[in-house]
DNA sequence: GAAAATCGTTGCGTATTGCGGAATGAGAGT
DNA sequence: ACTCTCATTCCGCAATACGCAACGATTTTC
């Protein structure tokens, strides 16, 4: 990092990347005599700097008094990891899917109590559906939050419905507690659900999850059509694809627990 | 992080580590607005942290105003994972030499001119060598040195020797040019080397390399012993495991050059 | 298309925070 | 036991980071 950027910089911030550049360079812990001196900076400074990354976990100290690298870079790092595993693995699947079936097939992320839409591959038609990335939609509404709602069972169904009260998008929306935690636990047991225009009038969706390593759902994929183009025998072709995508993500089904 | 801590905290180091935490929450990258809401901070000051995150590779911003972890996490916890990979996969191998020859087996890595003594199995007997682990030496004197200047050519022992003036440690050490070269080319040849008592009378050593999916030398192996109890049909044992660890880091032996 | 609203960015004054020097404590080396 | 070195803490100070307000750009609304 230079100086020589007229904007205004934050001396600390940079004094802090400084030292964990240093950290990274040696191949055993190295202790605050040699940092502060190959940071420049002096020790009182470099021991206050190092003792608040420690504090973040950017780094960890020894007993012996050395320095190490600290796991809250593994944590963000393996972050931008799989993001960039779950697209790449997944797009090549939608985009064949979206060539085969003429239609918008959608990457969805839960976050909370909604799933976000991550990634998409459009049809080249001039009426399609087209999903916002980054715009998100209830889980009760779509197919996939459905599926992700149903996997963590009638209980977890419940507080859902106790938290948002089942908001109606459309007339088709599941409102009452009884009929959408039916829907959820079928749309588990056949593995795939519909959206049955219970989000917007006119959209039909058809929805699967995506499981990787760790046996659970990690994202959802999902084909989105005008309701009257949508077709039933497109559903073993997205079951195919998820259960492609899940198995190169480490998806191991009907494993025995031994994790 | 909390504030219970009575020990002085770097306030702007706690903001940003909050700022990364929230940008690692969501799944898609985020705008200024979310982030500072999030963070309890005021807008201008979330803006200045991110952008001295963004300076220093933290951060990243597109172009539509998002911003998303960067580069520079993967970077360090690259670092941290290597580290313990190269440690999980040889140390195995070292025990197994260790209680197979009944010497110290050491684990080194290169560090500029030296090498850096990164882990050992130490026998169980009253005499035997022990090298501390962080220490380093000169190239020129150990085994695992010679092969490393080996491997870079004549030049490079050529700009080696110019630096360091190849310092005597015993009267066995190389120092003359044209016969540290012969021993580091022919030591190359043979896939090993040997430390004939040249870092410390009464010591020798047998070393060979340990590659990774680079198809580069990333760690040595070397089996320290009193010169009077090693023994040459040892360098079979070293280069067997020396091979199995590189195998298990992805180094594959002979393959056309097409990375 | 114009106006309003919102978000992002920057300048400025201030006070809070981070800094460096010095002192102290702990541990290593002789 | 003494000396030396490194790590840690305290303190006064000024430089830095901050928040407010204003401005520019973009988006939203009518």
């Amino acid at each position: 990092m230079s100086d020589e950027k007229p904007e205004a910089r934050i001396q600390v911030i940079d004094r802090a990347a400084t030292l964990l550049d240093v950290i990274s360079r040696y191949s055993t812990p190295v202790k605050l005599k040699v940092l502060s001196a190959d940071a420049g900076l002096h020790p009182s400074t470099a021991y206050r700097i190092l003792h608040s990354l420690i504090d973040n976990r950017f780094v960890e100290r020894s007993g012996d008094g050395t320095y190490r690298l600290g796991q809250r870079l593994l944590q963000l790092s393996n972050r931008i990891h799989s993001d960039i595993e779950l697209r790449a693995v997944a797009m090549p699947y939608m985009t064949k899917l979206r060539d085969q079936l003429g239609e918008t097939i959608n990457l969805t992320i839960r976050e909370g109590d909604a799933v976000v839409y991550y990634d998409k591959a459009t049809p080249n038609r001039m009426m399609h559906v087209n999903q916002i990335i980054g715009s998100r939609a209830p889980l009760h509404v779509t197919g996939v939050g459905k599926l992700m709602l149903g996997k963590g069972g009638e209980k977890e169904i419940e507080s859902y419905a106790q938290r948002t009260n089942l908001p109606a998008y459309t007339r088709n929306t599941f409102t009452s507690l009884p009929t959408l935690t039916n829907e959820c636990l079928a749309s588990v047991e056949r593995g795939y659900a519909l959206d049955n225009e219970e989000a917007e009038i006119g959209v039909g969706c058809i929805g699967v999850l995506i499981y990787d390593h760790t046996n659970q759902p990690v994202a959802g994929l999902s084909l989105s059509a005008p309701i009257e183009r949508r077709r039933g025998e497109w559903v073993e072709d997205l079951k195919l694809a998820g259960e492609a995508i899940s198995e190169q993500l480490g998806y191991r089904p009907l494993q025995s627990v031994e994790e």
